[in-house]
DNA sequence: TTGCTTATCAGCATTCATTGTTGATAAATT
DNA sequence: AATTTATCAACAATGAATGCTGATAAGCAA
């Protein structure tokens, strides 16, 4: 994830506007390893930004992922989730029971699509979630 | 898929009672490889069952997928998917243009978890989403 | 700095998928 | 046939995400 100035010049080039609030957002996603959701970034922006709305996170970040600087996934936790980490290919730990997303990183190269079921299908990319339980919440039913 | 008789006797041993409506759910779910979504065999089941409510293909499919009779499916595509495939293991291609769905065999045994980043974790299910566009969509912007 | 153009802000309402509720009804069992 | 009980189907409610809009503030040029 780049810098809050990286992501301020980025976004002026690219002709948006730069404000406090959509910096509020940056500054929130920097190091961010949660994969947190809109709403969590809504309430967490309003820490320093009580008037912020959480229509303009979802803005902010669909612009930041329009600019490919954040990926919104998608995980089948209800909401999505947005990923600062666009450098480095990956996937994803998902734990079914509290929800908390962990990067992993694989090689998917070694997956081989049969000839006739991938026929004619014009592969964009390859998502791989590995769903489980996280350490946190220990076995099932514990 | 079992039968709508196997069916019938699944959900009677289950303490479930079996209505025309379920039948006809039953019935359409029979062959069907398009992943169909709730409002689709919905739609579907109208045809021969007109006075049937969302309602109840929702209960059906929810109580298909707790016998494990089905699998539901979120593959991003906004309302989940129901896959009468639960015999043979298997991912999913889908579709980016229209949302359809194919199955497609892969072994997911070849991908290694890094023992750092699934430390304590308890792997349930390894889900592969094979995303692009169909033959039918052809090339982008096409 | 001043003024002008334009996109953002933030509150509101809306959409969509899914689930909750409930009186009436029909299935299963005795 | 009577009793129990779960289903039916219409309605309302939830939650995530998007559309809309007047007021405001950012950006740019002179």
């Amino acid at each position: 994830m780049k810098t809050v100035a990286e992501l301020t010049d980025r976004f002026r080039t690219a002709g948006l506007r730069v404000t406090p609030q959509r910096q509020a957002v940056f500054a929130l996603l920097q190091g961010d390893v949660t994969h947190p959701t809109v709403e969590a970034l809504y309430e967490a922006s309003r820490e320093s930004m009580p008037t912020i709305s959480q229509r303009t996170v979802y803005q902010t970040v669909h612009d930041l992922a329009a600019l490919g600087e954040v990926r919104l996934l998608d995980l089948g936790t209800g909401s999505f989730r947005v990923d600062p980490n666009v450098e480095h290919d990956h996937h994803h730990l998902v734990c079914e029971s509290c929800g908390a997303v962990r990067d992993v990183e694989l090689s998917v190269g070694s997956l081989v699509l049969p000839a006739q079921a991938a026929a004619g299908f014009d592969v964009a990319a390859i998502d791989v979630i590995v769903r489980g339980r996280c350490p946190e919440c220990g076995a099932p039913d514990a």
